[in-house]
DNA sequence: CAGTGGTCTAGACCACGGG
DNA sequence: CCGTGGTCTAGACCACTGT
């Protein structure tokens, strides 16, 4: 490690290999091997151990006793998996927001929003876009009071921004995303419970769709 | 460790703490030093430290970085989140496991729900009757096809698992339990997705009030 | 039946909290 | 400012794979 710290080497390393993975450095399905790391960042194999198994908990690798480390592939049936998941567990992050949504909280998503539909005009860049849905999205659950479930999504959701800032969004992906994301503050402001887990599941069932159709072409 | 073996000494050590957890001998709330657990199974820290990262993920302990472990304590909070999440969950592996559902997974359930229903009778044995809410439960979602979804549902399983058998059930827990299964008997059978969702969630919200009840008295 | 690489031990190092 | 206890290093051990 580059001068001693109060932070953890292993969390350090996590965070490393992470940014690797998610930057696509280190490919899906590829092997990582404790010697390579240690090697790379200086440091013995305690914390690159700690480190594998944090990943491994958080889903980024694949850990087999004996067998070593491999990033987890995303395959089709995986993602469509998570995406499941994180569509359940949002539905439920934003039924639980709503009450505690205040008015500065509504302006903040309208104002994100807006910034959205003014990049459709400009060229869209995924990165931005990636960015500005997650603030989105976000914004909302902040006041969720459910921090498990917060934990959960955000584990899911870093794992696919990964995937849009590599393939992009679908032809016209993006205005569905706005257009959604305006029934979303409309039904949060109705205090609309059911049209909002609606819209919700129906964002997030689009989204898997046109990241798929992208990765299979 | 006992004998050499093929296992790793860090999953046996996992387990053994994971044991000692749901058991009740380790209380919520209390820490875990590395001595202790080096001292008690004859490994050195390294092993030990690795079961804690796994345990930190697998939502039994907290870990604070140069401050040690201890065990997550089961505030009302977060029981209701985990509930919550659970409840989510669920719904989806019982909507995904439907279609898939095989005829004689089906006799499985009824003849599961029957042993319940028998046991009623026969006075009530909380430890009985959870193992085979989850036997009820578990025969459903294994044709789910969603891995992910279900190494969830198992994770918040195990932990509320342990506190109904310390608390048991209220009063008429058991006949309501009894009576939803069969709910979701039928739901399956007509293959109606939205009763069978309605049906999970009454369950799941049912349980939680239950448990949380009987902890505040 | 080697070589590779994951797993484990022993002990040093050092952050943190109480006196 | 000392003690406790978490963190890290170096090196040995041994399961697994392919030759």
């Amino acid at each position: 490690m580059t001068k001693s710290s109060k932070v953890t080497a292993y969390s350090q390393v996590k965070e490393m290999i992470k940014e690797s993975i998610l930057s696509g450095e280190i490919p899906a399905g590829a092997r990582i091997t404790i010697a390579e790391i240690t090697e790379r960042y200086g440091v013995s194999q305690m914390p690159v151990r700690e480190a594998f198994q944090i990943l491994q908990g958080e889903g980024f690798i694949e850990l087999l006793p004996h067998k070593g480390a491999s990033v987890k592939s995303l395959t089709p049936e995986y993602l469509r998996n998570i995406y499941e998941i994180r569509g359940v567990i949002e539905g439920l992050l934003a039924r639980r927001s709503m009450p505690n949504l205040t008015l500065s909280g509504l302006n903040r998503l309208k104002e994100i929003n807006g910034q959205m539909e003014a990049m459709i005009q400009s060229g869209i860049r995924a990165d931005e876009i990636v960015q500005l849905d997650r603030e989105f999205h976000t914004a909302i659950y902040a006041s969720s009071n459910n921090p498990e479930a917060l934990q959960i999504y955000e584990k899911y959701v870093g794992l696919i921004s990964s995937l849009r800032k590599k393939f992009g969004y679908g032809d016209n992906r993006v205005d569905n995303i706005v257009s959604q994301h305006w029934k979303i503050i409309e039904a949060l402001q109705n205090q609309d419970a059911e049209a909002l887990e609606k819209v919700i599941h129906l964002h997030s069932e689009g989204a898997k769709l046109d990241l798929l159709a992208l990765m299979s072409s």
